[in-house]
DNA sequence: TGAAAAAACGAACGGTCGTGCTATATTCGA
DNA sequence: TCGAATATAGCACGACCGTTCGTTTTTTCA
């Protein structure tokens, strides 16, 4: 990797972890270039614009959510295993890392909900397809049996990341100790739903 | 009510609409005052400080979603009924009126969860107390004999909530025409279950 | 109606923003 | 190792930020 493509990933990634806190917007490439240690114009050479940056942003966020929350689940056995380890690394995510303390998509969600433009494009296909990855784990747990044949998976999936969201509510602004309890109450309440 | 506090209220109303596209800490008093054909400092003389405008805007916020949301549902007989009346009247809230075109609270838990200070500790309280009304509310379903008697109400609360913000998410970022009928289908899904 | 009080204005302040440009420093292949 | 390619720095730009201050306009009430 040759130095400017090396200097490049650091920036994305020292933004991905700003943006969960600030949104996308929010982030500023002179506080970045200072974090970084780099000059502002330096720092802007790897990128036409700040909305390229943003993107790149958006895309690294993404690769980092399919390596930690949806690829691990796909190592489980198709059906029920799979599907609460699924959740298992979702809440996980949600809950944050050192990197990003929050999950980004759901302040990127609220950021652009009403912004249209590129970022919004990137981001709304990045949530339609996480919704699509969930729809198609809770399908192999039908197809194993576990699941009613007649269980909406659209529905499903839509309820599943309900939980998700209420959870980084309960437990990042209200800092409820009982939001992870709730979350997986919920989840089994709608598993048992589910099950035939 | 004299000029002063006329013309107030007007900048916080249009504030209301304004942050709820682009957060409190997006509101600038510049776009704002020329948007209401007042000058910057003219503007300004009515608030000490950015902030002090902001908790304005989140008080006015409040209120608005007590009237428009919770006091209407009162005035439904305990049980049921209320509950439903309440959950209605909720997700029009958060489909959004020509003043608020999306959930000012969702974005708000977003942009203030990881950041200190008065208006997170204002806006963490509102949500604390949506929280106990919905409770409260579940309660008197209780109380009629509707639902069992060891519901969970916090649980039902945690839940109910989250159908809201995730039919926001399917409603505006996503654009899903099924987002009603997906944040109803689990409503019921999650009344029924709370049922004796 | 006239004087005191309140409200709105205009200009300016020090900052920071994203974005160009040019020049220097560093990396890298021949 | 040298020359070309690449990476970073420095500086400046116009725009906008929240805020202050002194002045002017408008409202209010005796």
């Amino acid at each position: 990797m040759s130095k400017g493509e090396q200097t490049r990933q650091q920036i994305i990634s020292r933004a991905l972890s700003l943006s969960s806190e600030v949104g996308l917007e929010g982030l500023s490439l002179g506080n970045l270039a200072s974090e970084l240690k780099l000059s502002k114009s330096g720092l802007f050479a790897h990128f036409k614009s700040k909305e390229a940056l943003q993107l790149d942003v958006l895309q690294a966020a993404c690769e980092l959510f399919a390596r930690d929350v949806v690829k691990p689940s796909l190592a489980q056995p198709r059906g029920l295993r799979r599907l609460r380890s699924l959740f298992d690394h979702y809440i996980a995510w949600v809950r944050g890392s050192s990197k990003t303390r929050t999950c980004i998509f759901m302040g990127l969600s609220q950021e652009y909900d009403d912004r249209p433009g590129p970022v919004r494009d990137a981001l709304a296909k990045s949530q339609f397809d996480w919704q699509a990855s969930v729809a198609r784990v809770a399908a192999t747990a039908v197809e194993t049996g576990e699941f009613r044949k007649d269980v909406d998976l659209q529905q499903f999936a839509f309820e599943f990341t309900g939980i998700g969201m209420i959870f980084q509510q309960f437990s990042k602004l209200l800092q409820d100790k009982q939001a992870e309890r709730h979350a997986y109450a919920a989840f089994e309440a709608l598993m048992t739903r589910s099950r035939r």
